[in-house]
DNA sequence: TTTATTTACGTAAACGTTTACGGAATAATA
DNA sequence: TATTATTCCGTAAACGTTTACGTAAATAAA
């Protein structure tokens, strides 16, 4: 309806395209009376450029795609945010896409954006195995910045935070409060965060000579359902003095376990997790957790990817790591 | 790079451009058998169609906008995680943007979105005061659903939810647990959606005769830090001995603020808010919630939109109303 | 004065699609 | 056989920009 293009702003002025065009992008060709009169007529229509017809001929889409599994949850919506902050600043658009985890799905989004719909893709992995010569493809084409979910196997620049030393610190913080027995509910097994997350558990075990008891490792299921019902057994079943989560979403469900099997945390169960959620001092009891620089991470990624398109990055496979920080709380107190 | 268009696929094939174009999307003009070469010779070659020559060809982006203030928010996550996968289903691409509250950046989205950049736009509006007026031209000329935060003078297809009755209901449920001094953290007072939890509160208390004390509805703040002091202060000035609170964002800070006062919750003070916390439960005490449905208002919303977009959508001012959900937990429980 | 340079603008091509139009070949009908 | 309809595909224009190229006028340099 409205839609005025840049033919009629011209025909308005009495100029042509080519001058009303260079007139709007500050060209020197064009005299700064020029100049005024375009502006002050673009502004009076409302005129904005139509944006398929700029990047169809400058090849530029002004456009940054972010991938990531799920959108509600503490740590990605977050990061989202950050993003989207920089975006913000460079008058990029942000198109969002979420892979509840299926690396099909991933691959398709991914593909779908090599059509040059985006100038780059920020993404967090998807928990499922990944086809890694897919990815090499990908980046070949477009670039990619990695964050929080990275795959040792793809090459290219990563944002994590440190998981091995928080990991490994969270155990230590447990053991020093008093556990004997440390469990580790462990998720993202085939993403080097979550091997990362769980050799910085197991480290910490052997360096304080506590025993080498696989058992004491569970693996997540499915779905929240699943998970409930293998916290619970897996508690009652080995009955650990302390548990570090590798995700919050682990961790939620040992509260209500541990009121099932009337344990209390944290006399029975010291309860430590990966998370950011942004009331945990409100919980009952209030939970230690090892919380992401989330909204940093998606500032420093977004701003890679910016250097990138300015080539203004040379370090095609640099990971960033920012620290995450253990703040100690009620479930993980030391009983007297 | 790779970057493989119709020209090039069409020659490999030796066939025009038009008839890949035409076999591509499957039109009835072309033989099955050259739809098969065609279709195999696109797949091997990964062709994928530049989505600005159609756009710019064809008027239509396959793309949503999505204006929130916050993407890191309990609801809003919620909205745009069902927003997305109605998209996809339809293999449409979703900006998102976040006003932070600011209707100024609001309105400037809205014009750069003007450019034909998206087929249509789902917004929740900034709880700033808003140009009616432009969004009358907005509407003109994009197809425009808003949901949750909106405003009754500006026209055009909303969702919501049942804010009066939720507020109303809350109250009733307060009083019949024993309050007799009921206090009211009001926000988003320039939305209609604030203003009916307001009306909710007021009839409520006035159905049940109590006295209309104007300083028992407090006014949120700038930002967190000034919040919490406003809710101390109020909570310390006026002692209520039950509180509505109309955003999540204020009824956290409830919890801080009677830890410091030293009252009990729910003994001193009940307290329910609209909240889409999802572990309320495990709050210390468990937060009794009005629970909006976001991931579905997300879900009706998007869908409304591409009925439109199919010319499938006949009232341009209806409201949908969508029912909240109210669940009692302990910080209002009746003392006995 | 002649020639070179600069300034300020217009013309037209290009970006990669989609589609109106047209046409040749084949099949159907008279 | 002559006419019409159908099938299948190609040509070219169009979408709204941006920019290489050209050019006329004005200015500077020779």
């Amino acid at each position: 309806m409205g839609e005025i293009n840049i033919k009629q702003l011209a025909c308005e002025l009495n100029l042509s395209a080519a001058t009303v065009s260079r007139a709007l992008r500050d060209s020197h060709e064009i005299s700064s009376e020029t100049k005024a009169r375009v502006l002050e007529m673009a502004k009076k229509l409302n005129y904005e450029p139509n944006p398929f017809a700029s990047n169809l001929r400058g090849q530029k889409s002004k456009t940054i795609a972010v991938i990531v599994p799920e959108i509600a949850n503490n740590f990605f919506s977050l990061a989202i945010n950050g993003i989207e902050e920089v975006a913000r600043e460079r008058d990029y658009h942000v198109l969002i896409y979420q892979t509840h985890e299926s690396s099909a799905i991933e691959t398709s989004f991914l593909n779908r954006l090599l059509s040059g719909r985006v100038d780059g893709v920020l993404i967090s992995l998807a928990c499922e195995n990944v086809d890694k010569e897919h990815f090499k493809k990908i980046s070949n084409q477009l670039p990619v910045v990695f964050f929080d979910r990275v795959h040792d196997d793809i090459d290219g620049v990563k944002i994590t935070t440190d998981d091995y030393e928080s990991a490994y610190n969270a155990v230590q913080h447990l053991i020093e409060n008093g556990c004997k027995k440390i469990g580790y509910l462990s998720a993202l097994n085939a993403l080097s965060t979550g091997k990362k997350r769980l050799q910085g558990y197991l480290d910490a075990l052997k360096d304080n000579d506590f025993p080498d008891d696989g058992n004491l490792i569970m693996k997540s299921g499915a779905n929240n359902d699943e998970n409930y019902t293998l916290i619970k057994n897996f508690i009652a079943e080995h009955k650990p003095d302390g548990i570090l989560s590798s995700i919050e979403e682990l961790a939620m469900p040992c509260y209500y376990a541990c009121k099932e099997l009337n344990l209390n945390i944290p006399v029975d169960l010291k309860l430590i997790s990966f998370s950011n959620l942004a009331h945990a001092q409100l919980l009952n009891p209030s939970l230690t957790t090892i919380n992401q620089p989330a909204f940093e991470i998606g500032v420093e990624a977004a701003g890679i990817l910016f250097k990138i398109f300015n080539k203004r990055w040379y370090e095609p496979n640099q990971t960033i790591i920012l620290k995450s920080n253990l703040i100690k709380r009620e479930s993980t107190r030391a009983i007297a």
